[in-house]
Order: C-alpha cells, then structure tokens, then sequence
RNA sequence: GCCGGUGUGGUGGAAUUGGCAGACACCUGGGACUUAAAAUCCCAUAUCCGCAAGGAUGUACGGGUUCGACCCCCGUCACCGGCACCA
C-alpha cells in the first residue's frame, strides 16, 4: 500500500482532536509539569506563510518528546488580533475588523491544524476578545493606580498617513512600519507607561533567567545604564540647564552647549522674546520636526544648527559665558535633551564647532585635536588646561569633578538609562480602549472595575480621523458618561491601546482561559509558572519580551503573580528566506543557455541580469516578497507532500538559530526519507520487540543523540542521523524492536507517520503518548578505534586499535603502518602526541 | 557612524567545541529495472596533477599562537540584522 499521507494525516489529526490527547491537566502533581512557549501569531490576512511552522515545528517538537517523557505538558496557541493591518484592511476592504479578524483566525486555525501540531485546543486565546480583553484593561487599571501610566505632551513620531502615533520602536528607517510613510515629530498629549521605573531590575534579573546570551546582551544595550554626572549651566537668561555627561571630567573642555530642538527653554526663552533671532529659530524647529530620525541620520555629514542669540550659558568651573546652540543631532528623549560640548573629545561635538568655527580645546592629554576628536579609552590619560583637575589621569578626574560639583551645588552624580517610557496611547479603533474618563472637576478617573471590560462600541465608520483623534471620538453616545467620583458629566478616554498591550500577558492566561473572576486562577498560575521554554524571533528582542517582562514585573509586585520573571528560557530562530528568482544561481541551465545565447557570452548574461533587475540580482538569498513571486505557501507544500514532509523538511533545512533559505527541490530528500520508512514498516514485522544484534549499536546512538539534539535545538542533525539509521536498516533488515525505536523517534517530527504505522505494526497504544525510548551508554560505545595517525601534523594513515588503548601501544601500532614509516624512516623522533581514541601525532626530525 | 551576528564543495549544511574538514541531504553524472518515462535501487561526486598507486592545495583575505586551528588572538574585506548621532 503507498503511503498516502493526506489520507494519514486528516485521520490522525481527527483522532487528537476528538480524544484531546494533548490537553494540559492544572495540578497533576504526579508528574512534572512542561510549559513551552510560541510567540501566537498575529492572523494576517495573508494567511499562514513558510516562516511560521519553523518555530512552531521546533516547540511542537520539544513538546511532543518531553510528553513521551511522561511530562504534564502544557503547548497552547492563541491569536494576537488587534492591530493595524486588520483595520487598514477592513477600511479598504468595507468591512468591520471584527469580521476581518474572525475570518483570519478561522484560517489560521484551519492552517495550523493541518500541521499536526500538538497544541491543546482548548485553551486559545483571542486578544481582541472581551473576556480576554477585559483583563489587559485591568491590568492597565492597576498599573494606573499605581501610578506606572500617566498623561504627557511629548514629541511623538506622527505617520502622516496613519494619522497617529508610532513609539519609536515602531519606526523604522524613518518611515512608519506599518504603512511605510513618512513620520514626523509633534507634540501630542499621550498616555505613558513608566517602564523606566523597573529599568534596573529588567537588567538586574537577567541574571536569574536562561536567555541566549545575544537576547541578553542586546536588551542590556536597550536599556543602557550609564553612570555619570548631571551638571546645571546657568543661563544669562537666569534659567538652569541641566545636562547629563558621562564624562564631567571634560567640563573645562566644554565650549557652547546644544539643546535639542524641542526643548522646554527654547519655547519659553521664544515665547518671553530673549531670544534675538526668533524666525530662524522657529524655521530650524519646523525643519527638524519635518526629517525623520532617517533624515536626520543621513544629515550626519553636516552638522547643523541654529546660535540662539541673546542668551548663553555660564560653564560653571571656568565662568565663561559659552555660547547655546540647536541642533537636530541632540535628542529631546534621551538624557536632558541638552548637552554640554565638548569638542576636544566628542567627534560629533568637533565637527559641529568645526563647521561653525568655535573654540576647541584639549583637555585630555594624547591626541592631536587639530585632526579630529581625542577619545581616548585609555582611563589614565592624563587631564591637562583643566584647573584643579590637571596632572590627574582620568580615573581620579571624574570622582573629583562630581565631589566638585556636589560641593558648589551645581551637579550630582547621575545614573542615566537610554530606556525611555512608553508611549500607549494610539488614535486608532482597532485595540482595547483605555478604561479611563475625564471630569472637568475631578480630571482623569478610572472606571470601577465592576464595569470592565469595557467593550470596544459598534461604529459605523472606524476610520482615521483627519485631525488625529481617535474614530471613537466620534460617537458621541458612548464618549458621553458620568464620572464615577463625582457623578457629573465627564467624557471617555477615546484612544485605544497598542498592540503590545495584548501579548505582554497572553501565556498567563493560557493557565487558566476561561477564568472569569481573574486573569487566571491562583492554583493554576502557581502550577504552571513560569513559562519554562519561550522560543521566539530575534526581532522581538526589545519591543515584546521588554515590555512582557515590565507587565509581568508590576503583577508580581502587586501579588497577581508568583514569579518575577515570566520566561525562564528564551531561545530564538532564524528567518526562512527565498531564492532569488533573478539571480544567476538560482536560473535552471535551460534559462541559463537561453540567456548566453541571447546575450553572447556569460558574462554579459550575467550585466544583463543586474541591469534589468538592479543589485538585487547579486543577491542568491533574499526575503520572500510578493514582488519577486518567491513567496512558498505552506497549504501547497501541505498537498504536495504532507504535513510531515513540510515539517521535517522545515527542521531539516539548517541551524535552527540562523536564517535558511527555502529550496524548492531540496523538500523532496526529506519525502524520500519517509517513503523509505513506510516501504520498510508497511506490513508488520513479526517477533519481539528486542533490538536487532546487526542494528543494536546504531539505534542506541541514535536514540541517544535525537534526544540531545532535540533539547539543543539541533534538529537537522537529528534528522540526519535518523536517516544514517534508516539507511543502516536498509543494509541490515530492522527487527520489530529497531522499527519500534525509530518510530517512536520519528513522532514528534512526522506525528502522522509515525501513528500511521504504529497502529500497523500492534504497538500498544498511539505513538504521540508512547514512552520515549531509554538508550544503553555502554551499547553505543565501540570496542575498536580508527586513530588518525599525523606525521609532523599531516594525515599519514588511520589504525585501528582497540578502545582506550594505552598511549604506549597506540603510537607502536601507529609506527608499524607503512605509510607511516615511509615518512619516520631515516628521521629522528622527537616528540609524540597521543589523543586518547581520537589521533597520534609524531614528530620527527631529520637525524644527524 | 555605533552595536550584534555570519563567512566551509555546484547548493543547504556537518564537525564530539583545539584533534581524520565536508556527516546527512539537494543538484549533477553513470549504471540497474522498464517498450519508454516517472518512481525506485546501486555507484561516483571539494579542487588540481596522475592511467594508477599516490601527491599537492583547501574552511572570506593577511598575519600570529600551537605538535596540531573552520574553532583561540591581531588586522582587513564582504554580507546580514538592529539602531534612539546616547553625549
């Protein structure tokens, strides 16, 4: 009988379904508990692409082995569904986002069922429903009354076209990430979350957690603690400027200050006309407001800015009156928004004073600031025109100059983290609203919790307002309530929360879904946390896992949760790319030949190529796009070869944690490979169900190394050595015991398969719950050993001699090979070398 | 510009982390089976010289450490990802 695996495959996934094989029991104690984790898809309307069985494949795996290992496994999935693809979408599309979102998650559920994942389907979660949704407006509640969320006016990226609000990590290069417009700044009151009181413990408990050391690193680098000094400039104006500076030993050295274009003081000193030169102010703001951060990135050549004439400031060890700038290269969101320049030392500061003539001068001995900046890393670099701070090296400068400035009351020591707070608020209709309102008496007031959730109205038109406010602002009805302190009139927050917002706790909610009087039950959080194994994309490095571990840190604070961290492992994948149809490598020779034809000669062929397509075309490996046609649907790779060719195939493809490219012919080696299975497993094999004596050693070592490799995440040498094990069982005819193990093995890659013909061969029970296999140290082990034999550090021969063999005897055997001798003959031995069961190097000279 | 990462046959990738480079696959070539094709099975497949035995070269490039380097160190280049000119 062929293997006809869409048959299988339906039939089996039936099975799970209708016997919840894979529900999670809260509480079994009996056995130890396994918690992975995948970061839920967002159901775009694309449907599922080739990307996402990657990491769903690898936990679905981890997941499947660890129940086989008797663990209480809980593997759920979920759907992040607000956002604002669905409502671009819908309004393009006329229909509610509602009904874009249902639709979405019916496919996607459909898709992912067709994968033969081992999820429990009775604990999804939807973020965009109010049951769920109801318990992120809570939290967000008690983040409020905590004072974590709280009403600003701050410069804020604007999407000219979305008409609303990115935070900045949703710029990217300059232009919004969603629609790709252009973003400008602007001043715009929003709803904050102080995710910069908890900065210290995010990098302090990365201590505590199994991340992948580069996740570590790069959200330290996020968060940036720096220590260093705040020091006041007074202004002639009688204003303070506050700066901060990770190098106050270079004050002497400061000879004008840069204030960002929005700051505080330039509106004020505007607005009360110290300012001489008002209209060239104002137009250098508007242009800076206008560039994106891309913008002004690209500017980093020429520096700009605009002298504020009129007022300067007073450089507080040397009383000079310095100048005070604008530019657009110093940043209202970091720090102060100010600094101090010094142009001796920062090249930034040096090309500035450069381009607008201004006094540089050395006050670290070392370089020649003539040429460029002096930064020196050296901290005993000595300071030099520095008053009382010269002759020291910079190591003793800095403690001096904030004892200094302490003393004089002009400065402090300062730690500074480049983590900013987190703008919340969005103009959009598609996210949670905010469950707040405002009173003309009593100001901004949170709704009692009795009336959450509170659910998103029916409009009629969600679309973007043209003045920024939200759709919501629009129905009058519901903006229109009384406030819950004192009963008057008062008007409904009518911004929505971000996407963030519903996936900063949706594993919590996993442990208990259908709670309706908490976000979960206690018993279940204290069962199931913390999530123990948390794969997910490099690319959420920053933006997600910070702020689910913020989220996480405030409910642990507050008592809802019974751990301080929510991961306790954090892996990461690799993004699956595409073949680049327009490049040289990737043509089939019959193109090839037509194109040298058609074009003279190779060489020109190949002009050819990148002339008609651009660079793009010297690049083999690229990103699936639409627009080059290399995108690879996972449903038609489904019904041309079977969920569990696309899953092998998906873990086959190369190290998990780095980008792989999707090849189309290369599917078919791992179809082969289960073709050879079935062929071998179709019709029952007789016997017990000891291993084979031919087969033994290898399906030892192979149970052994699937194993490690599964919990190291390095599936495609799993794989591999499962197909040297079916090619040895092609050699010597597997035993019922040898088929056994390798289907027991397979099952969490190809669960269709392997249930398929577990259920042909009689085993006892389905292979998805069978007992993982147990492997014998002592039978993987070999009696001889092949020994590499170098002569002065080159291959000259292999030996064989037996395991563990005394050193002494190893380089006898290695001696005695011709080969061996034909290069020691005549020389003098000088030294050998004897790897234990690996080599024996002997190294010899000419003799005398 | 800064930070992080990567670089191995025609291709994807292995390499017990300092010990036989190229496992396992894909592609390609040859053979068997077939009227034929597909499928399947078997063989070959880093490069160069050689009929062969064998030899030489080879992990982006240039150095270094070591008996021995894809692996460690210094420098260079290329590519990928991230970025908030972070003071």
């Amino acid at each position: 009988m062929a293997y006809d695996f869409s048959r299988i495959e339906k039939k089996w996934q039936n099975y799970w379904l209708e016997h919840k094989t894979f529900a999670a029991v809260t509480g079994d104690d009996t056995r130890k508990k396994f918690f992975p984790l995948i970061e839920f898809p967002y159901p775009s309307g694309e449907g599922l692409h080739v990307g996402h069985p990657r990491p769903y494949t690898a936990m679905d795996i981890v997941a499947r082995k660890r129940r086989m290992e008797g663990e209480n496994v809980l593997f759920p999935i979920g759907f992040d569904a607000f956002g604002l693809p669905t409502e671009n979408y819908a309004i393009a599309n006329h229909m509610h986002p509602r009904d874009v979102t249902k639709r979405n998650i019916e496919r996607f559920t459909r898709q992912l069922q067709m994968l033969g994942y081992s999820f429990d389907w009775d604990r999804v979660v939807d973020t965009t429903d109010p049951k769920y949704y109801k318990w992120t407006q809570w939290i967000f509640l008690q983040m409020y009354k905590h004072g974590l969320a709280y009403k600003a006016s701050m410069p804020v990226n604007w999407c000219t076209s979305c008409k609303c609000v990115l935070a900045n990590e949703e710029v990217v290069e300059g232009v919004c990430e969603r629609c790709g417009a252009p973003v400008v700044r602007k001043e715009k009151s929003q709803w904050m979350l102080r995710i910069t009181a908890y900065a210290q413990r995010l990098i302090d408990d990365l201590d505590d957690v199994d991340y992948i050391e580069r996740v570590k690193i790069q959200q330290r680098n996020w968060i940036g603690r720096s220590t260093g000094a705040e020091v006041d400039f007074k202004a002639t104006s009688g204003d303070v400027i506050k700066v901060f500076t990770t190098r106050c030993d270079t004050l002497f050295g400061a000879t004008y200050m840069v204030l960002s274009p929005e700051h505080e003081l330039v509106k004020s000193w505007l607005e009360s006309g110290v300012i001489r030169n008002p209209d060239e102010v104002r137009r250098y703001q508007a242009a800076a407001a206008a560039k994106s951060d891309m913008e002004r990135t690209e500017l980093n050549k020429d520096k700009t800015g605009v002298a504020l004439e009129g007022v300067d400031a007073i450089n507080p060890v040397t009383g000079t009156e310095i100048p005070i700038f604008i530019s657009d290269y110093v940043l209202a969101s970091y720090g102060t928004g100010a600094i101090m320049a010094v142009p001796g030392h920062d090249q930034r500061d040096w090309e500035f004073a450069k381009a607008f003539d201004l006094p540089i001068i050395e006050v670290v001995k070392g370089g020649d600031i003539t040429k460029e900046a002096w930064i020196s890393k050296d901290e005993n670099a000595i300071m030099v025109n520095s008053g009382f701070l010269n002759g020291m090296s910079v190591k003793d400068a800095i403690p001096t100059m904030v004892r200094w400035l302490e003393e004089k009351g002009v400065g402090r020591s300062q730690v500074n983290y480049k983590l900013r707070d987190w703008v919340f608020s969005r103009q959009r209709y598609w996210g949670e609203p905010i469950p707040l309102v405002y009173c003309e008496k009593c100001g901004w007031q949170p709704i009692d919790e009795s009336e959450l959730p509170l659910l998103l109205p029916d409009v009629e038109s969600y679309e973007t307002t043209d003045n920024g406010e939200s759709p919501l602002s629009k129905m009058t009805d519901w903006v229109n309530t009384t406030c819950p302190k004192c009963g008057g009139p008062a008007r409904r927050e009518t911004d929505t929360m971000p996407q963030w917002a519903g996936s900063c706790w949706y594993f919590l909610r996993y442990m208990d879904p259908e709670n309706d009087t908490a976000l979960a039950g206690k018993d279940a959080l204290d069962y199931w946390s913390p999530v123990d194994w948390y794969n997910g994309g490099m690319e959420h490095t920053t933006l997600h896992l910070l702020y689910s571990r913020f989220w996480h840190k405030f409910l642990y604070d507050i008592g809802v949760v019974p751990t301080k961290e929510p991961y306790a492992k954090r892996t990461s994948h690799g993004m699956i790319l595409g073949l680049n149809p327009h490049n040289w490598s990737n043509l089939s020779d019959e193109e090839r030949a037509r194109l040298i034809a058609e074009q003279g000669s190779e060489e020109k062929a190949r002009e050819y190529l990148v002339h008609k397509y651009g660079e793009m075309a010297e690049h083999p490996i690229v990103k699936m796009s639409k627009s080059l046609g290399n995108v690879v649907n996972p449903d038609s790779v489904i019904k041309e070869f079977g969920a569990d060719t696309l899953r092998l195939y998906i873990m086959f493809i190369g190290d998990f944690e780095k980008a792989a490219p999707w090849n189309p012919s290369a599917v078919k080696g791992c179809k082969r490979f289960l073709d050879r299975i079935w062929a071998l497993a179709e019709k029952r094999i007789e016997g017990g169900e000891e291993y084979s004596a031919a087969n033994e050693k290898e399906v030892h070592r192979t149970i052994k190394k699937v194993g490690e490799d599964i919990e190291s995440m390095k599936f495609n040498t799993a794989i591999a050595c499962m197909m040297t094990l079916v090619n040895k069982f092609y050699e010597s005819a597997p035993s019922r015991g040898d088929i056994k193990a390798l289907l027991a093995l397979l099952s969490p890659f190809a669960p269709h398969m392997a249930e398929e013909l577990w259920e042909i061969q009689g085993f006892e029970g389905i292979a998805s719950t069978a007992r993982w296999p147990v492997y014998d140290l002592a039978k993987t082990l070999d009696d001889e050993k092949e020994l590499a034999v170098q002569v002065n550090g080159k291959l000259r021969a292999t030996v064989v001699v037996p395991a563990d063999c005394e050193d002494g005897a190893a380089v006898e055997a290695a001696m005695a090979e011709p080969r061996v001798k034909k290069f020691t003959d005549g020389m003098q031995v000088v030294k050998t070398i004897v790897v234990k069961n690996k080599l024996v190097n002997i190294i010899v000279k000419p003799a005398k």
